[in-house]
DNA sequence: TTAGGCTCTGTACCTAGGTACGGAGTCAAG
DNA sequence: CTTGACTCCGTACCTAGGTACAGAGCCTAA
């Protein structure tokens, strides 16, 4: 994660003015502050410790939040994603690969699923769309009896 | 045990005999007791009027279980599914059509979307394995920035 | 007659990824 | 010092498609 993004005052310690507070992190990350709330719980995210009061976050916690919301866009699931972040601290590639080849695999696997209900769908519907008006609906036949088209 | 011989009298009305209960009505499509009870409740199978005691079902009944089950395998919801039920009875094939053809652009897009994320997630794990061991993972590295590749 | 197995009804629980809400505390501006 | 916005915490709710009980009733074979 790259932390060396933002202006900053002398040092790179986080200061009191350029911490936010859920409020804030949410927004610039755009998220809800239940979302923010969420991932904690899933330890996603860590939980600043400010005894007791109101909590402030680094900003570079909003790049944290948007991998998270990236890498959901590629598939990976939460808990994935957890396995992700852990490892980007270690560095080692090979058990990242393997988490991400994973995922490839079940994205292929649903893409192999779908294309073959696009198929039978579509057939069927090419089918309904020339059977002569008498004939009964090809879609509802197909469905009504255990066609081998329909083998899952 | 098994209490249903098959053999029926002399008609194809239902008889006695040729009635199941809900366990063996279930046991012969192949799901769950309970599933068969949440398909009522969800209003995709009649619950038989058999004045207070236990009810018993036709045979039919397990033909349109099974037709619930194609149906799903083909990505529709049970929402659907009780409207394409529906639609059977009615015969009129153009809102079977219509019904059918939204699932088919929802299965479309699905797989459109699977298909950029295979893109994108096969093209980073292919630079990962090529890419040398001292620079920065690459898949880490463009979950981190905000890649074009990974634009939603 | 009684034991067991099945059924009926209602309700709670599960996954995943949040969203919503209520009460209490905190904080900064006016 | 008060007001209003925000935070914290816990809990409940949501979708979809079931699954799992608990308690009571019914049915049938031994």
């Amino acid at each position: 994660m790259s932390k060396e993004t933002g202006q900053r005052t002398a040092s790179n310690r986080p200061t009191r003015s350029n911490l936010v507070t859920i409020g804030g992190l949410a927004k610039a990350a755009d998220v809800g502050v239940e979302t923010v709330r969420y991932y904690q719980r899933r330890h996603l995210l860590a939980v600043p410790h400010s005894g007791g009061g109101i909590r402030r976050y680094p900003p570079a916690m909003v790049e944290r939040i948007r991998f998270i919301k990236r890498s959901q866009s590629l598939g990976f699931s939460l808990e994935e994603i957890r396995e992700l972040l852990r490892l980007e601290e270690g560095g080692s590639r090979s058990p990242i690969r393997k988490t991400a080849g994973s995922r490839l695999t079940n994205i292929r696997d649903k893409i192999a699923a779908l294309t073959r209900m696009e198929r039978v769908l579509s057939d069927l519907l090419r089918e309904c769309e020339h059977a002569n008006a008498a004939a009964p609906c090809p879609i509802i036949a197909a469905l009504s009896l255990g066609e081998t088209r329909l083998r899952t």
